[in-house]
DNA sequence: GAGACTAGTTACGTTGCAGTGACTGGGTCC
DNA sequence: GGACCCAGTCACTGCAACGTAACTAGTCTC
C-alpha cells in the first residue's frame, strides 16, 4: 500500500490558512476528517498521519460525534493487532459539496478577509 | 417602509432545527446576520428584531467580528436619534453561494442527521 | 420631569470545545 | 521478559464563546 500518499494536499499543515476560514463542519475536525475519508475507508492511525496535530482524544471525539450524526460508520475488524475502519456514509458523503463550496471560497476569498483583518487591527493599533 | 416584512422566512425561530446544523458560518450568529442583510442595509434595531433571541451585547460582538472580517461596513449617521447602518460588502456577499450550497444540504439532509442522532442515542439508552 | 428611543457598554457567570499528559490491555516480536 | 503496536480512555486544565442583567448618553415626547 501506498506510505504517505497526501490523503488531501493542503489544509493540514499547522501554518495552513485554512484555519481562518469562516466555515465550520461540525466540530473544529470534523470537515478535515470528512475530507480524509473522501477517498475511501481509513484507519484511526491513518487518520492521525495527516492530522498530525490532533491529539487521540479530540480525533475520538471528532469521530464519535460523526459517527453519532450518521456521516461515517466504525467497523471493527476483531484481529491482532486490533482493526477499526472509519468509512463515510451516503449522508457523509452528502456533505462534500457543500464543503466543496466552502473551500473554493477560500480559494478565492481568504487573502482578502486576512487583509481586511490586518487592516482593521492595524487602524486600531495605531489609532491608540 | 415595510414593518416587518420577513426577512429570512424561517432559522429565527427558537425552535428551528437550523441550529442542529454542522456548519457554522463565522461565530454562532454571523451567517444568520449575513443573510438578513442580503437583502440591503439594516440598522442595529432592525437585526434584533428577527434574530429574537441576540443579546444587544452578542450582536454588537458578532457586528464587529464581521466588520473585521471585512464582511460587512458600519456607517453612522450623524442624526438624532442615533443611526448606524450595517451593509454586507462585496467580500460579504461572496459568501452568498456558500451559504446557500450550506442551507441547501440543510433542507435536503437534517431530517436524515437528526434520525441518525436519535438512533445513535436511543442505542446507548437502551443498552444501559 | 418621567419615560422612551437608539445604539450600544460593563460586569459577571456558565458552558463546552479543545488540548495535555499519562495510562490501558491484549497480543506479537526480539 | 521487555518493548512495541493499535485504538483508544481518564483526569485535568485553559480559554473563548455565549449569555444575563443592569446601566449609559443625548435627545425628544408627553
Amino acid at each position: 500500500m501506498e506510505k504517505s500518499a497526501p490523503l488531501v494536499p493542503d489544509m493540514f499543515d499547522a501554518a495552513c490558512p485554512s484555519a481562518a476560514s469562516p466555515f465550520r463542519i461540525a466540530d473544529k475536525w470534523g470537515g478535515m476528517v470528512v475530507l480524509c475519508l473522501e477517498a475511501g475507508p481509513r484507519r484511526f492511525t491513518e487518520l492521525r498521519v495527516p492530522l498530525q496535530r490532533i491529539a487521540p482524544k479530540v480525533l475520538t471525539e471528532t469521530l464519535r460525534s460523526l459517527e453519532r450524526d450518521g456521516f461515517i460508520t466504525r467497523t471493527v475488524f476483531d484481529e491482532n493487532p486490533p482493526h477499526v475502519e472509519y468509512e463515510l456514509t451516503p449522508l457523509g458523503r452528502s456533505l462534500l459539496p457543500a464543503i466543496a463550496a466552502c473551500r473554493e471560497w477560500g480559494f478565492a476569498n481568504l487573502d482578502a478577509m486576512r487583509a481586511a483583518r490586518e487592516r482593521y487591527d492595524g487602524d486600531g493599533a495605531e489609532a491608540a
